[in-house]
DNA sequence: CTATTTAGTCAGAGTCTCTTACTACTTGGA
DNA sequence: TCCAAGTAGTAAGAGACTCTGACTAAATAG
């Protein structure tokens, strides 16, 4: 079984119990818009950056906004340093579904280490951690849509 | 940064390059008919396994499989034990397309394990493996649409 | 022989994604 | 200062993939 095979079938558990969980929660969105809200930094993003951090076009990002801002997870600001440009941030309540997610995010984690081993669980997490910047610097994909 | 941020990094790489490598190759077809296609077995495999296999619904394996029969690189047949059930076949050019993927398959594990170092990835492969038969013994989820 | 389960289909809708084309603002020279 | 090129984001539309609900026909358990 390939790597790309087992990357699959780990990553498609670890989303799938995060948006159960959240559902329990009282959260609801979906996986889609949760891998964007993810990505908003503490002092808001841009929408073209959200949309270079998730690899998916900026219209698609917009799609993904607008339906997080009708949620109520996510408020749009003016840039004040460039008026073309909007600044993402959370709300409140998106503030509370982040937490929330880290939370199951770390429960997870810890299952997933008991699963493994603590040692074999940091291995793990390491490698992945060392391909990410390998990977991402070896990518020739600053931006999406070329045309 | 969570490990299911970097298992989704890692994935989407791996699949990233294996479609382009493929249609560099001249083989035309998309993640998700690869994803199924990629599980069909040497004696062939029913509809209803495959879509275990992929975890997806019966009726969005035979929509991919549909497509795949019309590209041509599979071909169904009448089940011999089973008169309601069906055997997906590779075709001759099915297989073409099926070693060309595991060629790539193994160019990306090799530059990963350089890129990493050698026993940085036999432990990585190896974790994830034990993960999957973990996790997916630990997962109730043995059919979709329960309607 | 009947009730239940299983394999697969049909129809329809929702979600996410992309491409093409566009507006408005910013920036780097000449 | 002004203009060309680049960048931030929007609009419209289509395509791919997925699901649920409802169904047919064959297999199986009793």
């Amino acid at each position: 079984m390939s790597i790309g095979t087992l990357l699959f079938i780990a990553q498609r558990a670890f989303e799938e119990e995060i948006v159960t969980a959240l559902h329990d929660a009282g959260f609801n969105f979906t996986i889609a818009q949760g891998r964007l809200a993810a990505r908003i930094g503490e002092q808001g993003s841009r929408l073209t950056e959200l949309a270079n951090a998730a690899g998916i076009a900026k219209q698609s990002a917009a799609y993904l906004l607008r339906q997080l801002e009708e949620i109520g997870l996510v408020a749009r600001q003016h840039d004040p340093r460039d008026a073309r440009a909007q600044l993402v941030v959370l709300t409140e309540y998106g503030r509370k579904a982040q937490l929330a997610a880290r939370d199951i995010e770390a429960r997870i984690e810890r299952r997933w280490q008991d699963l493994l081993s603590p040692a074999a669980f940091k291995e793990l997490k390491q490698h992945l951690g060392t391909l990410r910047e390998l990977v991402d610097r070896h990518a020739e994909s600053p931006e999406r849509q070329l045309g």
